[in-house]
DNA sequence: CTCCAGCTAGACCACTAGTATAAAAATTGA
DNA sequence: TCAATTTTTATACTAGTGGTCTAGCTGGAG
């Protein structure tokens, strides 16, 4: 990222948190890093864009994190699960996102809330693939909708303890306490009970993959060099919506997409999550 | 309520409803209802304060409703619960406030801020209270903590419904989803499981009699004729925030408070109020 | 009839997000 | 090193915001 750039981040970053997003005028950046205008709209194009860009970088640093503590550890260690928990909290907390994280819906620009959703969704998504880990793909049916009811138990608890400003309960105390809960209910669900979420409606097409492969394509679609390499994106993008994928097509562009090292971020990041994909599917259908 | 404030009121809220509380201009209420700016200032000293006036009116609206379908049945009764919930998720949905209640943290006015944390701490302390008139009084202890595990799932899951625009359930399956996983909770809970939220800390000081007589208050003070009104009031709040209130003076000034009648709506919400006080306070002593 | 609260129209203020432009400065490539 | 290109700057501008203020109008009560 171009250290420009960065610096107007960090700078209305530290603005956000201590005045607010709506109290914060662009002004205000400008002045805290000491910007023209003009410059804040070479890199922006609205507030709002300003603020989905340190979004996305708090997501990033709260998943690179979850990954390397989850490095030779067993994948149903319930304390790994916490403390992932946990990190993206903080991360949270440290960037003061809690609360517009949780809400979405007062959001005015409908960009800016198509991206709160996605957030919302994958972690979602995150905590039921990990609730499986934890206790088992018997939970695969309910595991949506105890994700659902984790994340509620947490948001809410953490919402009240703020009402109430209660301080005696730590981070680590509350999540311990909604996962307990789950495995409560989990223990004694009844096979035949309701199911909100059911998981496959939810695991394919509206994953995380789509959107970011969309906004890839749209970052490498203004350098004509990348032009073979859009094609081949936008034919995944394509695929992916399908009732079926064609696996052996998808790990055929994959590869030939890994061949060249394209010294962007997003786009390893891109590979990286698309291999998981291919090996996920690969695992279910074998 | 004035005739004028009540339209205005009226076509404030429409627009907020259609455009949302953001996008909607003073400029766009004055044309809507036909008023001067003059005039939208005489009767609310802000927008916000506008904003406040409708969901005060939404509460009341639920409030009131709540309590005729209660008339004639039974406490215990868990159909009436689910029928008292879905009004209060009706008349939110109606109002589309929903998202505004269940977030609270974005809010940049104080005040607006304070108010809704009000309200929401007050629907936590109703539906404890209602768990208890279901489940037994066993539940005391948990009572508070089942009902913010209840509140979150609710949240949550309507929150996914609408992240996955999911159509296929309706307001009451998720309702008695919620409480059918409370339930399952509350009967398998240990004795000695954890206590986030205890009780007794919640029930008195911060439930919303001191709120509502403050603000009595403050618009009784502007009227001289008030002041010996004034004075008992504020004896009452004073009372109130200590350990244990003398049941016998606050009973004594009731009466007092109830002789004359007063043409004012929260004056005489607030002697209804004062009296379930009494009453429970009684009741839990005996 | 007078009087006056309540209403109106509209000027005005300081502020907002975002655009436009021309000149200056920094970076780049040869 | 020097010329070309890109980035940054300063500043003026638009259209809109919430909110204040004033001068004058109007309908109804005494």
């Amino acid at each position: 990222m171009n250290k420009k750039k960065k610096q107007i981040i960090e700078g209305a970053h530290r603005l956000f948190i201590e005045k607010g997003f709506v109290h914060t005028s662009i002004q205000d950046i400008l002045d805290e890093v000491k910007i023209a205008k003009g410059t804040f709209y070479n890199y922006f194009i609205s507030k709002n864009e300003c603020l989905i860009a340190i979004l996305e970088y708090a997501k990033e640093e709260s998943e690179q994190q979850r990954k390397e503590m989850s490095l030779g550890r067993r994948a149903d260690d319930e304390e790994l699960f916490i403390e992932q928990v946990t990190i993206r909290l903080k991360t949270d907390k440290k960037h003061n996102l809690m609360a517009l994280f949780s809400t979405t819906s007062f959001m005015s620009d409908p960009e800016l809330r198509e991206f709160m959703f996605q957030q919302h969704l994958s972690e979602v998504q995150w905590v039921a693939g990990r609730l499986m880990d934890l206790y088992g793909d018997d939970l695969r049916e309910i595991a949506f909708d105890q994700a659902v009811i984790f994340l509620g138990i947490l948001q809410h608890s953490f919402q009240v303890t703020k009402l109430t400003s209660q301080k005696n309960h730590s981070l680590e105390d509350i999540i311990r306490y909604a996962l307990q809960q789950v495995r409560l209910i989990i223990q004694h669900q009844e096979q035949s009970s309701t199911v909100l979420f059911p998981f496959e409606r939810l695991e394919r097409g509206e994953n995380e993959l789509s959107p970011q492969l969309k906004k890839l394509i749209e970052k490498l679609i203004q350098n004509p060099k990348m032009k073979d390499k859009v094609e081949l994106l936008e034919f995944l993008l394509a695929e992916m919506k399908n009732e079926s994928p064609r696996l052996q097509l998808i790990e055929s562009v994959w590869r030939t997409l890994s061949q060249s090292h394209e010294p962007l971020a997003p786009y390893r990041e891109m590979l990286y999550m698309l291999w998981e994909y291919i090996e996920k599917n690969n695992a279910s259908r074998r």
